[in-house]
DNA sequence: TTATGATCATCG
DNA sequence: CGATGATCATAA
């Protein structure tokens, strides 16, 4: 279902090519680019800019099993920069779905599979930037090195081991040195249903898994390292 | 309601 | 003042 999007690109150069038309523009400019307006209000429009971007290179939306761009194996993840340059935030890589987390393996994980191959497109975020006037960077398209592919895997079995054990509750953003576990929901009244340490049904707050900023932020550096 | 796109805002 | 927990918008 793409009626409002750019058609998918057919190749990893097609893709990197449009990447190439998006940098330097500005979030005004992206807005032109997708027919849009800007946003009245930027805190009203979190996801703006990941969504617009998406429409400009044609990944698919709101599909659930699969990376923004499927037919590549290729996840799309806009990564806002503060004044430094710097990723600040932490980045949502997926969903966790307590009810359906019975015996996964790091290599079948979900968000493993996302993790595997990422196209990072920096953006200024700084507020000290009007809005309109942020412009977007050069896409990096990453695979995680086997130092960061461990570290990943090794927060995921700590993380998942708790799951497993209906320990969510004890869980928190703290546990993890590069992938995070932390809320996931509109509010924090919003629950969903898992199972607590004797088994039995119970309500809990929505989880996702989310990327420290040290760690993005270490992927953006990569770049600047020789070859 | 669940999943996507994220940033906000308070607290230690 | 950085990180955690809370929150906002939208699609299906």
């Amino acid at each position: 279902m793409a009626s409002k999007h750019t058609a998918a690109p057919a190749s990893v150069e097609e893709l990197l090519e449009n990447c190439r038309k998006l940098a330097g523009l500005t979030l005004a400019e992206l807005a032109r680019q997708t027919q849009t307006d800007l946003p009245f209000s930027p805190i009203h429009a979190k996801g703006w800019v990941g969504q617009q971007v998406e429409k400009f290179l044609g990944a698919s939306a709101g599909s659930k099993a699969e990376p923004d761009f499927p037919n590549l194996g290729i996840e799309l993840k806009t990564l806002p920069l503060n004044a430094n340059g710097q990723p600040q935030e932490s980045t949502y890589v997926c969903h966790i779905q307590l009810m359906a987390l019975k015996k996964q393996s790091w290599s079948q994980a979900w968000v493993n599979k996302i993790l595997q191959r990422v196209l990072w497109l920096p953006y200024e975020a700084s507020k000290k930037i009007e809005y309109g006037k942020r412009k977007i960077g050069h896409a990096i398209l990453w695979q995680p090195d086997p130092r960061q592919a461990r570290q990943l895997q090794q927060d995921w079995e700590e993380i998942m081991d708790k799951l497993c054990m209906g320990e969510q509750q004890q869980l928190s953003a703290h546990h993890g040195q590069v992938l995070q576990v932390r809320p996931k929901a509109a509010n924090a009244r919003s629950l969903t249903q898992a199972y607590d340490e004797n088994g039995q049904l119970c309500q809990t707050l929505p989880l996702g898994f989310y990327l420290r900023p040290d760690f993005t932020r270490s992927i953006i550096e990569q770049r600047y390292l020789p070859r």
